[in-house]
DNA sequence: GCCGTTTTCGGCCCGACTGTTTTCAGTCG
C-alpha cells in the first residue's frame, strides 16, 4: 500500500497515545502529535520528498529523529519503534483515552490496578463494581464513564460544516436576544471553515448580570448539560453535537474570540512569540509585563506583533505566521470575485429545475455565466442523457441564450470517465461543447495505479476541460478513491486543464491541502456548486471557504474570469494536442 | 522529540471546570 501522509500521521498519533499512557515526557508526546498534524496538512507527500532525497528536517516540527522515522515508514511501510511499543501495550488502550473522563493518567491507573485494556474490560469491571475501588474514581466520575460508554461517546463523531453551522447560527440567534448581551460570535473550527467539525464553540460578550448563560443551558433540544460554570459551559444536543459557550466582558471579547477560534497550534505559536518579546497572550488579552495592551478587538493580537491580520481560514500553521510578519499573506478569493458557476444539473438529468430557472437564479446571485452540466448516458441512476436528449438540450440552450439578457449559458455536460479512461460521449457532440466537466462515478475500487491511469488518459482527451470532484470522497461516508494526486496535478499542469473544487457540503473535493498543492503547481481551480436545484447554487460559499483554506487567490480560480476571458482560456485548453 | 537574534541544554501555552479532594490532579479545549 502506498504510504500517504495520513498513514504517517496515524502512526505518530498512535505512538503519542501509547507514550501518553506510559506517562512519558508530555513534551515528547506533544512533539509526535504536532508532527502528525504538520504532516497531515503538508502540501507535499512525504513519500515523494523521501524519494527525492529532500531534507525532512526543514519541515517545522520534524527533527532528525522523526525524519528517520518518516524515512523508515516510506521505505518499508512500517515502523519498528511503533511495533516495539505495540508489543508492550495491549491494543485497545488508545480507545480508552477517548472515553469521556478518561485521560492518560486514569487509563494508566485502570490498566495497572485492574488490568483493563479494552472498552469491554472496562464495562465488565464497572458491572462488577471493581472500578470504584481505584483511588480517584468517585461516584460521579464512574457515572460519567458509564454513560459515555453506553452512548458510545468514545467513537469520534464529526459533523459536516454545513450541519454544524446551521445549528450554531440557530443558537447564536437565540443568544443574541438575551438580556445584557453585547456580541455573540461562532468561534472554533466552524469559524475557520473546516470541512468537518467535532463541536461548536461560541463566544459571547456580555454585561455583568446578563442571563445569556442561563438561556444557553436551557436551550431546547438539550440532551445533557455537561458542564455549567459562570463563564464557561458545555451542553450536548439531542443530535449528539456538543456546544461550548464562553461568556466574557466586552473588553476581552477579541482575545477570547481569538483564543477559541484556534487552531490550537496557531495559538501556541503566537504565545511563544509573545513570550520571546516579553509579552503574554491569554484569553483575556495581550499583556506587556503587567500592563494590558489589547484584547478588545481580535486584531489587537496581530497588531501587537506588527504583523498582518490573519483570517481564521488561514490559522492552521501552514506558514501563515511568517508570511504575516512579512506582510505577504495571500489575498484570498472571496464570493464577490465569482463571475459564474461551471457545474450544475437540471431536470434533463438528476436536477430538479429547468435550465431557464437555474440561469435566472444564477443571474440573481450576480453571475454572468453558467455551464449546464447534466450527466451523460452511462450514469443511468442520474438519468444520464443519451445523444438525442443532449441535442435537444443544446437547442434549448441556443434559444435561451437569445432570449435571456445579461447571463450566458455555456454548453457542457458532466461527462463520465469510463473504466478505460475514455469519455462517455460521442466525439461529434464533445466537439460542439464549450467545456466539459469530467468525473468518475463507477469502479471506485480500482487500484491506485489503475485509477490514476484512468484519469490521466481522460485528461489527454482534447475535449477535456475540468476534472470534477477529483477524489470522489463523501465527507464522513466514503473515503477518497486511491489516486496519485501529485501525478494528476502534474498532468493537469502539462495539459493546461482545470481541477474542480466541488462545493457540495458533503464533498468539498478538492480538499484544502490539494488546493494548495494545485496552486503551487500553477493548476487553476474551478469552484463549482454542482447544484441540483437553484437553492443549491448557494453552496458556492462553502466552496469559497474551502478555497480560502487552500490559500487560493482570485487569480487561481478560473470562474473569477469574466466571460470573454473565460472563453479565451477554454479555447486555449481545447487547442491542446498531445504530442 | 523539537528548538535556538541571550541558549546545543533546558526549556516547551494557558486557563476553566470537575470531582475527589482537604490543596489539587486530571481532563478538556
Amino acid at each position: 500500500m502506498h504510504t500517504t501522509n495520513r498513514k504517517i500521521a496515524d502512526i505518530f498519533n498512535e505512538i503519542a497515545d501509547l507514550l501518553d499512557i506510559d506517562g512519558d515526557n508530555p513534551f515528547r508526546v506533544r512533539a509526535y502529535r504536532n508532527a502528525a498534524r504538520v504532516i497531515l496538512s503538508y502540501p507535499e507527500s512525504m513519500k515523494t520528498l523521501v524519494e527525492e532525497g529532500a531534507d525532512l528536517t526543514t519541515i517545522p516540527g520534524i527533527g532528525t529523529e522523526l525524519a528517520k522515522k518518516i524515512t523508515e515508514i516510506v521505505k518499508t511501510g512500517r515502523l519498528s519503534y511503533l511495533e516495539k511499543l505495540r508489543r508492550t501495550h495491549p491494543s485497545g488502550l488508545e480507545q480508552l483515552l477517548k472515553v469521556p473522563g478518561l485521560g492518560p493518567g486514569r487509563v494508566r491507573l485502570l490498566h495497572e490496578m485492574l488490568h483493563i485494556n479494552t472498552i469491554e474490560d472496562l464495562q465488565k469491571a464497572l458491572d462488577e463494581g471493581r472500578v470504584e475501588k481505584v483511588p480517584g474514581f468517585g461516584e460521579k466520575l464512574i457515572a460519567k464513564i458509564k454513560s459515555g460508554i453506553a452512548q458510545k461517546h468514545y467513537e469520534e463523531k464529526r459533523f459536516r460544516l454545513y450541519d454544524a453551522l446551521t445549528v450554531a447560527e440557530w443558537i447564536v440567534g437565540i443568544l443574541k436576544k438575551t438580556k445584557g448581551v453585547v456580541n455573540v460570535e461562532i468561534a472554533g473550527s466552524i469559524r475557520r471553515r473546516k470541512e468537518s467539525v467535532h463541536d461548536i464553540d461560541i463566544v459571547a460578550a456580555c454585561q455583568p448580570q446578563s442571563d445569556t448563560m442561563v438561556y444557553f443551558t436551557n436551550l431546547p433540544r438539550i440532551d445533557k448539560v455537561i458542564m455549567h460554570g459562570a463563564t464557561r459551559s458545555t451542553i450536548r444536543l439531542d443530535n449528539g453535537m456538543s456546544v461550548d459557550l464562553r461568556v466574557v466582558t466586552p473588553d476581552t471579547f477579541g482575545a477570547t474570540l481569538h483564543h477559541f477560534t484556534g487552531s490550537k497550534a496557531h495559538n501556541i505559536a503566537l504565545r511563544k512569540m509573545a513570550e520571546e518579546r516579553g509579552m503574554k497572550i491569554n484569553e483575556y488579552g495581550i499583556f506587556k509585563g503587567k500592563k494590558r495592551i489589547g484584547g478588545e478587538k481580535e486584531s489587537d493580537i496581530y497588531d501587537a506583533f506588527g504583523m498582518s491580520y490573519i483570517v481564521p481560514e488561514l490559522r492552521e500553521m501552514r506558514g501563515e505566521i511568517s508570511l504575516a510578519q512579512k506582510h505577504r499573506l495571500p489575498n484570498l478569493v472571496t464570493e464577490a470575485d465569482i463571475r459564474g458557476d461551471l457545474h450544475m444539473h437540471t431536470a434533463y438529468s438528476d436536477g430538479t429545475q429547468s435550465i431557464k430557472k437555474m440561469a435566472l437564479a444564477a443571474q440573481k446571485m450576480g453571475y454572468t455565466y453558467i455551464a449546464v452540466t447534466d450527466h451523460t448516458e452511462h450514469l443511468h441512476i442520474a438519468h444520464g442523457m443519451d445523444e438525442k436528449r443532449i441535442r435537444k438540450q443544446l437547442e434549448e440552450i441556443d434559444s435561451l441564450n437569445e432570449e435571456l439578457q445579461g447571463i450566458t449559458i455555456l454548453k457542457s455536460a458532466e461527462v463520465d470517465i469510463l473504466e478505460d479512461g475514455t469519455l462517455d460521449m460521442p466525439e461529434s457532440i464533445l466537439n460542439t461543447l464549450d467545456l466539459t466537466v469530467c468525473s468518475i462515478h463507477s469502479k471506485l475500487t480500482l487500484s491506485q495505479s489503475k485509477q490514476t491511469a484512468r484519469i490521466l488518459r481522460a485528461i489527454e482527451h482534447p475535449a477535456f476541460t475540468i476534472l470534477a470532484h477529483p477524489t470522489g470522497r463523501i465527507i464522513g461516508l466514503r473515503d477518497p478513491y486511491p489516486i496519485d494526486m501529485e501525478q494528476i496535478i502534474a498532468a493537469a499542469k502539462n495539459r493546461g486543464c482545470i481541477l474542480e473544487l466541488n462545493a457540495q457540503p458533503d464533498r468539498l473535493d478538492l480538499n484544502d491541502v490539494y488546493c494548495k498543492m494545485a496552486k503551487e503547481a500553477g493548476v487553476p481551480i474551478a469552484v463549482s456548486s454542482d447544484a441540483h436545484s437553484s437553492a443549491q447554487l448557494e453552496y458556492m460559499r462553502f466552496g469559497i471557504w474551502q478555497a480560502r483554506r487552500g490559500w487560493l487567490e482570485k487569480a487561481d480560480v478560473i470562474n473569477t474570469l469574466d466571460l470573454d476571458a473565460l472563453r479565451q482560456r477554454l479555447k486555449q485548453i481545447k487547442s491542446y494536442s498531445s504530442s
